[in-house]
DNA sequence: CAAGATTGAGGATTCAATCTTT
DNA sequence: AAAGATTGAATCCTCAATCTTG
């Protein structure tokens, strides 16, 4: 707690914390606005789909979907709608559950995907990598990544995706 | 470019840039939840109370509002316009210039801020400081700002606000 | 009834257009 | 015409209710 000092640390917490929440906004619309332009993808349209390219069969179900993509499901709902109208994934019926259903990445979903990875790539570096050095970028995860287990929300699927070949783990169902 | 080692270690920026999305995702949304919950109150009408309180005056133009909230004119003015209807922030005539306006911090607002502050703070506590050491905010805030001067974003008084009774420089009009 | 998914309603934000004042 | 602020339309997201299947 705050006993130390009587506030001073506290303060250089709550500043942490404000440049986290200024850093997130003005990194992120870069980038997304770079990938926007370049691609015709959002982040979340194009983390879908990352995440189904990287799925077995190229395939998930929409509440697995759900939980890798931090979105509500309802959201799921939509943001599949919408890169279904364009053709770049499908909904298929799953034959055990009828309740179930698949979003699944089409040809088109793939080659968009593979068209957005040098653009997002290029958008990282110009306004993310560039500006940090390695021992930077090695300090930064570890206390990010101490920040999502602390609140309950580290899992190494979700962190991982594809993009990298490293694949330590199965990618468990 | 990515020329060193083929792409590990763009692999590990990319990641890193993933865990700052998440991270951000997760603690800014239970930061909020709490402070709503216990104050009524969104992060962006706080922070627009926040400024306010800092103002000299309590009062600031919608325009430097904007500016200080990385937030686009239009929201603000929304922003303002939710607050305005609650009674804790006022708006006000400029007699010199009769196209700015003021938004003024009323007492109402102030109180209401000051009843966030506690709930904020251990909001942020639990699910941001408790989990980093000394030595880790420190390099996190020395990457953040990094970050934010890389691309253009570090205006010493966007990131400083009354919260810190530290004023280096004079808030100029 | 519980689980998976969708739909409807409502909130928050942005862009472009508009209005007023300089 | 330019600057300050607001408004309208559109987008994207979430919550609660609904529908279907197990």
């Amino acid at each position: 707690m705050e006993r130390c000092d009587g506030g001073a640390l506290e303060e250089e917490r709550f500043h942490a914390w404000l440049n986290l929440l200024q850093t997130h906004a003005v990194v992120n619309s870069r980038i997304e606005a770079d990938l926007e332009a370049g691609s015709g993808l959002s982040l979340a349209e194009h983390e879908v789909l990352v995440r189904l390219d990287a799925a077995p069969d190229h395939r998930l179900r929409m509440n697995d979907l759900a939980d890798l993509l931090l979105l509500s499901k309802s959201g799921v709902t939509r943001v599949v709608d919408r890169l279904e109208k364009r053709g770049l994934v499908g909904r298929r019926m799953c034959e055990s559950d009828r309740r179930v259903v698949y979003a699944a990445s089409t040809p088109a979903g793939g080659k968009a995907l593979a068209d957005a990875r040098e653009i997002l790539a290029s958008a990282i570096q110009r306004s993310f990598s560039r500006h940090l050095s390695d021992a930077d970028v090695a300090a930064l995860r570890s206390s990010l990544r101490q920040l999502l287990e602390g609140n309950g929300a580290w899992l190494e699927r979700r962190c991982s995706p594809s993009y990298a070949d490293t694949d330590p783990v199965a990618p468990a169902t």
